[in-house]
Formats: C-alpha cells, structure tokens, sequence
DNA sequence: CTCATAAAGTGAACCGTATTCATAATTCAC
DNA sequence: GTGAATTATGAATACGGTTCACTTTATGAG
C-alpha cells in the first residue's frame, strides 16, 4: 500500500516546509537571532513538532546549509557543463557562483558559520556528512574542468596535480566571497564593485596561470562579453539588473589606494 | 596628578586580563561555549564587573578578535619588510600567515565568525572600528610590496590596479585558510598536507601571474629552501617541528583525485 | 463502524546562561 | 575626615533552546 510512502512524502514536504521559514527568518533577521518557536510557528506546528526533525538549532542550521548547496551546485554545475573551452568554463563556474552568492548571501554566511564552528556542536553525524556530501560536487566540477582542459591540451598543469590546481583555483573564489562579505573591509578600501574586483582577477588568474594558448587571452572588452554571455546564456532566470552589475562596462576607478 | 593615568593603565590592564581569559576559555571548549560568568570567575571578578569593560559577549568576542590580529599582523609586517625581492616578500607574507593560523586556530575562526554573522549583533561601533581598523594593516601591507615590486620592475601589473591585484592575491590565502580549516573536506579528498597545497599553489600564482622575472621561477627545491629560509631568519619562535611540517621536503603524492 | 494501537502533535515547564540593576564598597578631591 | 563619584557585586530577571507527559489523529484489523 501508498500509505507508508506518502507518509514519508509528508515528512518530507514539512521538513522542507521548516527550512524554508527558518530560512526566511534568517535572511530577515540573521543567523543569531533564529529562534526555533518561531520558525515552528510560522509553520502553524508547536515546538515539539520541529524538534521531530531536527534534534536541535544546530541541526536546522546544518540542514538548511546542505539543502542550499544542492542549489548552488546546480548553479555551478550548468556553468560548468558549457559547451565551451575549458578556460571558459572555469570563468562561467566562477560568475555562476558570484551570482548565486550575491543572490543568497545569507547562505554564504552560514556555510562559513557552519565550517568553523557549529561542526562540533550537537548537530548528529548524518547531518554533518550530508552538508560535506553536498559540497563535495564542487569540487568534483572544477576537476573535470581542469582535467578536461589537460585532455584537450588547453591546460598546462606544470606537473602539478589536477586536484591542486583546481583547490587553488576555487580558493581564491572562496577567498574572494569572503572580502566581498566581510562588511566593512572592502567600503572602508572605497572599492566601489567588489564582484568586478573578483572577475577581474579570476580572468587574470586564467589568463596567465594554467590555461593555454594564451593568444587570446581576456581583455577588459572579452571579459565583459563573456560574463553577458554567460548571464543570458546560462543563467537567464538571473534578472538583467544582476546581469548588468555583474557586467557593468565602464571600467570602475579604484580610489583611495593605500600609499 | 597621575591619577587619571593610573586608573586608565589599570583599565587596560584588567580589560587584558579578560581578554586572555576569554581566549584561553574559547581555545579550551570552542566559541559557542563561552560563558560570559566563568570569564569573570576566572579572574576573580563578578560577572558585574566584566560587563563594564564589554557590553555584551559579542562585544567581547569582537574585543578578542581586534587584539589578536595586531599580533597577526605584527607577524605578517615582519614578512613584509624582509629584505628581499617583492616576490619573495609576498611569499613569505603568505608562509607568514599561514604559520600564524596554523599556531592560532581559534583565531582564525573567531575572525571567521565576526566577518560575517556577529558583526550584526549588539556589539558597539566603537569596537567593529576597531575590528575593521586592526585588520587595515594586512591590506596595506600586501599593497605596499605591490607597489614596491612595480617601481623596482618586478611586477608587472598588466594596467591592473595595485590594489586589485593585492586583494586577489590575499584573497587566494584566505581561501586557502577557509579550505584548510572547513573541517572534514579536505580530509575527504585525501589531501594529506593543505598547507602543502597552500605553498605550491600560491607560489605557482606568484611564478605565473604577476612576478617578473620569470627566469628564477619557483620550483619545489626553491620553494622548500625559501620556505626554511624564512622560517629561520624571519620566524625563529616558531619551534622547528612547524617549520619542518611547512617545508617538508618529499613531494606528498595526493592520492584519490576525482575521476 | 469500532476499537486497539501506533504515530504525530502539543505547549507548558525546565534549564542554562546572557544581561541588568539596586546596593555595597572603595576611591578621590578637598 | 567627609561627601561625591566611581567601581564592584551577585542575586534577580529575561530569554530562548530543549524536553516530555499528555492529547489528538491516523491506521487497519475485525
């Protein structure tokens, strides 16, 4: 009999249910200030009934974090799946996931959240390996990219390791999200976009790094092509007011450099 | 009368002594677990009292963060000003830091923490300045072997900004740093030394990208020896067990790439 | 339809901890 | 020495995560 499956589709829907509101109370009001009665409430359930899916706030947090990644490896794996050079792709996988960051930035800051520090708390072994286990695609992308790129003899790996190249390559994504969502840092530096900050450098970074032939490389015009391409190509359910900031084409002067 | 002075180095001297104590409690049991009475109890003080100089835990969490990195970036300044080409003054910045996260892991997620979420909380102004403010100095430096590196024809900027280009560059690190301490990932992939990884591919980004001349590029004897080199004239409180771990002179095979 | 059983839902009570504040102790200027 | 100002105190409060004894609902056999 269906009984036994609907019931689970049950479970399931309400549990997405909850993450959806906890998800929304976040973005409203931050992660700290996440209250679990709350999030119960606004889904019409009494406290208890939360806790029957998620053992504790940590949980939901986790939770909440894994449910997201599958999206953003969505995002980054219709980049990454292009019909284009492999250098291209690797640029696409960098813009789709500024794009996504940009357009959840709450989910940025509670990845970051739950990397450091909630890992330890009270949340259960199954939750912890299913936020590492939705992660692990991206990694898997951009190894593809690079090891395809090795095949088809766009990339010179310089004996390096395919798994090297493309931890460094997404480090420096990482580590550029960070900057951008370190409020603060990057205003007080009066850096105007900081996401063209991370286009720029990314296009740099393949432009004289790993990716061969380097006759074309991307200039400030191609850059700007691309990433409107990309945008319309791959990501049209991105609105165009995205699109163009991702793309804007004056070229944005940096002020105010130290010394 | 040295009254006034008296009472403000004593002020000093007991917001100090909370600050230590709150660290050595967070290095003991991790950040969530910080209990704002067993901080003061351990000075001997009531909880009153430590509620003077923090108005709130997070005030006091934002306190710890601003105090250690005038420490990082003491560390990372004395990379900076080494007497060497700008290229490898920019390599020892990163060993630098990488050196500092590694002895100080606490830090480095505290900081985590208050870039992102705790800077929205109930802390005052006064101390998120400080916090932005204490972290100035990394920027400032990264900038200034930038812009040393292209009077003395080092670097070539390509057009791009100075700054852009010391925030690409610094960002790469912290992404490294992220990597390495988002417990479990790397793990999984059978990385066996993330700093390794760190060294190799920031010193490949250095090689590649910007540092010329590209005659005397890095390779992994170079690299190891440099890497020794600075920890001994640059960091020699650093006991020789790290410094051997971070130049570790076999070649780790990375085992159990994707595809 | 009825009933026994299980499953799901409830929210008041519990508990730990951040924060406050009325009071006490101390210091200082004169 | 004295009164005002400053500093220290810790019991009381507030808040929110978590629990659990109980209620309600769903199930399916007879």
């Amino acid at each position: 009999m269906g009984t036994r499956e609907r019931r689970l589709r049950e479970l399931a829907e309400r549990e997405q249910l909850f993450l959806d509101a906890a998800r929304e109370q976040i973005s409203g009001q931050g992660l700290l200030t996440l209250q679990m009665a709350k999030v119960a409430r606004s889904c019409d359930y009494a406290t208890g009934t939360l806790y029957q899916h998620f053992s504790s706030k940590e949980d939901l947090l986790l939770a909440i974090c894994a449910d997201q990644a599958e999206k953003r490896v969505a995002t980054m794996a219709r980049a990454a799946h292009w019909e284009a050079p492999s250098r291209d792709r690797m640029f696409a996988l960098m813009v789709a996931d500024m794009l996504f960051a940009e357009r959840h930035p709450d989910h940025y800051r509670l990845t970051q959240y739950v990397f450091t520090e909630a890992v330890w708390g009270s949340a259960s072994q199954r939750r912890r390996d299913a936020v590492i286990e939705a992660h692990r695609p991206i990694g898997d992308l951009v190894s593809q990219i690079v090891t395809d790129g090795i095949d088809a003899g766009d990339v010179d790996s310089r004996g390096r390791h395919p798994l090297e190249m493309a931890l460094g390559q997404y480090a420096m994504t990482i580590g550029m999200h960070h900057m951008v969502h370190a409020e603060g840092v990057l205003e007080k530096e009066n850096v105007p976009d900081p996401y063209r900050l991370l286009l720029s450098h990314g296009a740099a970074h393949l432009n004289g790094l790993n990716w061969q032939p380097l006759q074309d490389p991307f200039d400030d015009v191609a850059l700007d092509a691309l990433v409107t391409r990309i945008c319309s190509t791959l990501f049209d359910d991105f609105r165009p007011a995205e699109a163009e900031r991702a793309a804007q084409p004056e070229a944005q002067p940096i002020e105010g450099a130290p010394q």
